[in-house]
RNA sequence: GGUCGGUUGGCCGAGUGGCUAGGCAGCGGUCUGCAAAACCGCGUACGGCGGUUCGAAUCCGCCACCGACCUCCA
């Protein structure tokens, strides 16, 4: 519990974890905007910050996972600013604004529950907490860090950074900004072009508005977080994670809006994950060059050689560090699903191995060096090599190359349970896939196998092998083994 | 242009100043009526050029290439 290393984003080191209340750890990450079904790279902060989750749990923390939704407030962009994006969706479909959002917030949570992330503890909405967003917005003018300019609100950076370091998370200089920043329509609003808003005023057209002390409006595009995770986690917290593309403007202004409302900061640990790209580019809707959750689930893409299940999806991206770019390709994705049924084979296996007096295998280093890994900034890949490194030794004990003592077999069994299952959070294919009424079909499919070895042991082969051969037409796979069968379902 | 990060064997992807990452594919073997699967074994890579060092893929410098952010974005 004490030895957690974590990579802090603001530091750019890896630091001793120390909680704010010992015992307790308050996380906040960024969620979805939904106005668009998940894609691939929805999958991974969900997947890495859940792992964490999973972890601080594991190690003995009370945890409070707080994971927003944002439904309101972002543009789509410069060309049509005033219109947030939910409602610009909500006019294509001639659907409500609030049905948008419900359409993919389900969709959302349901994708989510088939990588088996755990729900977060809090998942709060923007449009939910606009009153706090409120509250907060007036803190920051009362502080003199803002500016109210026709009915909208913006922070004032250049105010703010005589006072304070903006630009400490992303390592920008203020200097920087001013050339470097695009001009925008509208911009004659704001006193610098790097200035944010904290408060939109809506364009009669627009339907997602809210009364406000300046204007009816929305709340800027950054608002939410601060102001949520001040109201579910308290002004200083542990950890806040998101996605690397947010880093900068959407973290750096959340930290000049805590401090312009607390007058110090509130998060201690910032934590990014690195992009899923394709091709080497990043995937991302504005690219329009994203894979849905459910496309990759379902094969359905021009480019999916064939589906993937959630749970290959979650090895694949537990394959590589948290803060390393992922490639997308069939080649690895179908060399992860490979290497996922190796290893829940041997977990399978594991349940019923031959048990000895002595053990010739160490099952107290490779539990040390599991742990050392997860220490070690959360590195899942090097976790995989060592339970990989314990797939051959549960292996060899099969084959009798190798022993292991009863109380040694409870330990190797507690380790996988705990690493694979409850840390990663892998789940077999037939724990994915339970429920759904498929016992019947599980009898006649033993019934028509075991027909099969009365076949092969009168070497009626014509008939074991029509039997095979018409299970596999159905799409299921039979395979021969030394006492008997086994069979899958491919879909 | 600015800031940050990356370049590892056929592919994916870790890590490290000298000692086997791991997975997938491939090759060889075991098993098997055939097949498939499974299991075992094998492969010695770190962008280029200099420098530091007894020794660098690992540290330093330069160069090349790639990416992210600088505008909503996981």
């Amino acid at each position: 519990m004490d030895k957690l290393v974590i990579y802090n984003t603001l530091t750019r080191k890896k630091e001793l974890f120390k909680p704010i209340h010992p015992g307790a750890v308050g996380m906040y990450v960024c969620g979805p905007t939904v106005y668009g079904e998940a894609h691939l790279g929805h999958a991974r902060p969900a997947i890495t910050f859940d792992m964490l989750f999973r972890y601080l749990k594991h190690i003995g923390y009370k945890v409070r996972y707080v994971r927003n939704i944002t439904d309101v407030g972002h543009l789509v962009d410069d060309a049509d600013e005033g219109e947030d994006k939910i409602e610009r969706r909500a006019k294509v479909e001639q659907l409500e604004p609030m049905e948008v959002v419900q359409i993919y917030t389900n969709s959302y949570r349901g994708n989510m529950a088939r990588l088996n992330n755990l729900p977060p503890s809090i998942e709060p909405t923007a449009s939910g907490h606009i009153i706090e967003q409120v509250e907060a917005v007036k803190k920051i003018l009362e502080a003199g860090y803002g500016y109210e300019s026709n009915g909208s609100v913006y922070f004032d950076v250049e105010r703010f950074s005589k006072d304070h370091h903006y630009g400490k998370l992303s390592g920008r200089k203020v200097e920087d900004l001013y050339s470097n920043t695009r001009e925008l329509d509208g911009q004659s609003e704001k006193r610098s072009s790097m200035d944010f808003a904290l408060w939109k005023k809506a364009t009669p057209e627009h339907i997602m508005r809210w009364p406000s002390p300046w204007s009816d409006g929305y709340p800027g595009w950054h608002m939410e977080c601060t102001a949520m995770s001040t109201k579910y986690l308290g002004e200083r917290f542990d950890i806040h994670g998101g996605g690397m593309d947010l880093l900068f403007p959407h973290h750096e202004a959340e930290i000049a809006q805590s401090v312009a409302c607390t007058g110090h900061e509130s998060v201690n640990y910032w934590m990014h994950n690195n992009l899923i790209t394709i091709n080497g580019q990043k995937m991302g809707k504005s690219l329009g060059n994203f894979i849905t959750l459910n496309e990759l689930f379902g094969g359905k893409h021009d480019l999916l050689e064939k589906a993937y299940s959630p749970m290959t999806i979650r090895f694949f991206i537990l394959q590589a560090h948290y803060r390393s770019p992922l490639d997308f390709s069939n080649e690895a994705l179908q060399a992860a699903e490979k290497g996922m049924e190796r290893l829940m084979k041997a977990i399978e296996v594991l349940g019923n191995l031959p048990v000895s007096a002595e053990s010739t295998v160490d099952v107290a280093a490779l539990k040390q060096k599991c742990y050392e890994a997860m220490n070690d900034d959360l590195n899942s890949p090097i976790l995989i090599a060592h339970l990989f490194d314990g797939v051959k030794m549960i292996n060899s004990i099969n084959d009798g190359k190798e022993k292991i003592s009863a109380e040694d077999l409870t330990a190797l069994q507690q380790l996988y349970h705990e690493f694979a299952f409850d840390i990663l959070g892998l789940q077999s294919e037939e724990q994915a896939a339970a429920g759904g009424g498929e016992e019947t079909m599980t009898h006649v499919v033993d019934l028509l196998l075991n027909l099969r070895i009365e076949a092969k042991k009168n070497k009626d082969w014509a008939t074991a092998d029509k039997i095979r051969n018409e299970l596999s037409a159905l799409g299921f796979e039979i395979k021969d083994t030394k006492d008997g069968f086994s069979w899958e379902l491919k879909k």
